[in-house]
DNA sequence: TGGAGTTGTTAGGCACGCCTAACAAAGGTT
DNA sequence: AACCTTTGTTAGGCGTGCCTAACAACTCCA
């Protein structure tokens, strides 16, 4: 969806040529020497590929590189490669250690997220773990909660419904909102997504449909739960069961494109 | 870091190929026909590339494409593009609607990042996403105060004031654990980075070091406060002016590798 | 009806990043 | 010294994805 501008391959390292950066820095780190046999082994490639992203970073300054000999990032390689090392560690901890995301899973997603992120996302983005994790008016409990409601399946049921039992009733938080199950709407209305409160494959069938928080949602049949539901969702009908169209949680929005955002 | 799989690409679709059909089904929208010249022009490449991914994505049968002719996603192919494009907005709601970041920075990087995000992790920081925003727990405060601490650099050193007040004290919610300011730490100790308390130039020349929450870090020199402080962090050595050691905050931690997993 | 402009195609080239096959340079072993 | 293994190189090939140049088709209009 974005332009790529090949003209910039002189300044711009490719995701492969950053990636080869951070590997030999790891080795760097670990072993006194390190070897093209052992950058081709982290990387999962063979020797000659490793040969010629050598000799294109060392064209760029990066490595200090030359055949037969060992292998050294240069000032500025190691400035790159320590930078994207950083990155590559903090996106892990927050899939990891804040969403719960398996470590391994963390690990692989981190590698391909690194690469993606400008300074002011990743910068936003740290500002955010740090506002959870330091700020008193968070507190402690935030993150234990979060993993509560949404860690194990059989907690989910009663965090949820204490989370939605202000939603259709005035109560609580959320009883100055408009949130509705999408099986309870009437035919016509519109919302965003806010809350799928399920788990497992219901849940997972659904975000796997693109159904995600923020959605413009739309009821075009299925009056009050009687029949399956169809919503219509940027542009095309999504058929829902009675157990989906029960589950998803839509927030009704008087303004025409449902926006929310909230400018500093 | 990720090995990639040269065979797998009868199944795997290239970002590149992700890309084009997300762009075919935001135009088919918008307009009854879908043409080579509008696909380029959204892309930011010129005809000839299109006609080829065209080629390609025909062959996979995920568009219908005959020279000459108007192009059309096959229920496949519109099903992939569907699923991207909700990532894609998604991602882009929540840097940018969430965290902050300006709308068309939040844009791009949704586009890098809408490729790399595994469904588990998409769905650990959507259920992440509904928890703030609907958890009666977590009130409609908590973004508010998010952006109040960490977007307007004149009202940040208040917030940050009374986040940390407890830090070297005993109160407030920080008050059980060890959190510090680098300059105040006596050499030799070590602690995870929680904390820059700093906007601007000041901050972004430390994340973009690398030196992002969750960093372990050990003071090398400069003891309390006088003269500049150097860490040790991942394997090299930083030197800290003193204004940067006075705002970054390490929770000292008194386990080997400093790791603060909470398991499920 | 015969340009002129737009649109889309083919043809050919280039950079990247991977591969295998084969050769070259080191190190031990006997 | 002759041999084998490990390590690393060159050479050549392939798919992707971009480009320009040139040609082809289609539309519009005088």
């Amino acid at each position: 969806m974005s332009a790529s501008n090949p003209k910039e391959s002189s300044r711009t390292l490719s995701e492969t040529l950053e990636d080869y950066l951070e590997i030999i820095l790891a080795l760097a780190l670990e072993n006194p020497a390190v070897r093209v046999r052992d950058i081709a082994r982290a990387k999962g490639v063979r020797m000659p590929s490793v040969t010629a992203a050598l000799r294109r970073l060392s064209e760029r300054g990066l490595v200090s590189y030359q055949a037969r000999e060992y292998v050294g990032l240069t000032a500025e390689g190691e400035g790159i490669a320590r930078r994207l090392t950083g990155r590559h560690r903090f996106l892990t901890r927050f899939l990891h250690e804040l969403l719960g995301v398996p470590e391994d899973v963390a690990e692989r997603d981190a590698c391909g997220l690194e690469h993606h992120l400008s300074a002011q996302s990743l910068d936003r983005l740290a500002a955010f773990v740090e506002y959870i994790d330091t700020c008193p008016q968070v507190g402690a409990a935030f993150l234990s909660r979060f993993k509560t409601c949404f860690n194990q399946p059989e907690s989910l049921a009663t965090c949820s419904e204490r989370c939605t039992e202000g939603f259709e009733g005035e109560q609580g938080f959320a009883g100055q909102r408009e949130i509705h199950a999408i099986k309870t709407l009437p035919a016509g209305s519109c919302g965003d997504m806010v809350r799928i409160r399920a788990s497992g494959k219901l849940r997972d069938g659904l975000v796997e449909q693109g159904l995600l928080p923020g959605s413009r949602v739309e009821k075009r049949s299925g009056e009050k739960g009687r029949g399956p539901a169809v919503v219509r969702v940027r542009g095309q009908d999504i058929r829902l069961t009675a157990r989906e169209a029960a589950v998803i949680f839509v927030e009704i929005t008087s303004d025409e494109d449902g926006s929310r955002s909230e400018s500093a």
